[in-house]
DNA sequence: TAGGTGTATTAAGTGATATAATACACTCAT
DNA sequence: ATGAGTGTATTATATCACTTAATACACCTA
């Protein structure tokens, strides 16, 4: 019963984005809504790379840059683990979606759309709150 | 007095993107914007790349992409225009806007962001209408 | 000591992007 | 008709990010 993560990284590739990227944008997105637990243990860099038919630097480059976000803690000799302190992992929740903002306004600003606009569309989305 | 445009389109370039998607975005977000009218002559594909100090193929590109878009019609031996079509341009505003729209929302879905909560965030960004 | 960790290095291949140099087909003013 | 200015096509070359591959090393733990 080691394979708890396993399932939860057992996702799939395209070959739209860079492949570490792709890594790294889902075990962001897999911490940030909860799905990995603070404080677990990430697969090795070998056993993540042979679940995702990848090549084990591909999937260092990426456990470096969620290193880098202060995602994870890596302990030489033992493996990579995901952070254990919630205000980390708030912080870079939040400023990924800082960034998602800034961008997204900026493009819909291109386009000649204000705020105002935005929420509007975005508002027809939603139907409720989930 | 035949360089109305060329002040619109002289923008600056930088190397965080391909170049041809820079000139892409700007006459899109241009036209969009209302910067440049309906029925407008651009530049020729010479001329542009000498503008921007850029190769003409990667002028040539841009422009492909624009008339693929719908924005642009092109008459050999005469030039490149701005389509005369207000609903191919609101079309063409529209769809980008649409694909904006998604792709962030699905981006904050990911970092488990509800759209209530999106709404949020945007409403703090936007004071008022402008 | 043995096997599993993260890490570093070197080499090679691939594809998108960009440049360069030419050439061709078309249109328009002369 | 001619020539200059259009868009377009082709071929070659260069660069860079990404990816793979094959090793090797340092560290930890049982």
């Amino acid at each position: 019963m080691k394979e708890e993560l396993g399932g939860k990284l057992q996702f799939e590739l395209d070959l739209s984005q860079p492949l570490y990227e792709q890594v790294w944008n889902h075990v962001r997105s897999s911490v940030a809504k909860g799905v990995i637990g603070l404080g677990e243990k990430m697969p090795s860099v070998r056993e993540l790379a042979q679940m995702l038919q990848i090549n084990p630097n591909t999937v260092m480059r990426a456990y470096q840059e969620l290193e880098r976000d202060g995602l994870t803690e890596t302990r030489r000799g033992q493996g990579t683990f995901i952070t254990s302190d919630p205000i980390k992992v708030a912080t870079v929740r939040e400023s990924l979606a800082q960034a998602a903002v800034e961008e997204f306004l900026a493009r819909m600003d291109g386009l000649g759309f204000t705020v105002r606009d935005v929420m509007q569309m975005i508002r027809s989305k939603g139907g409720n709150g989930e």
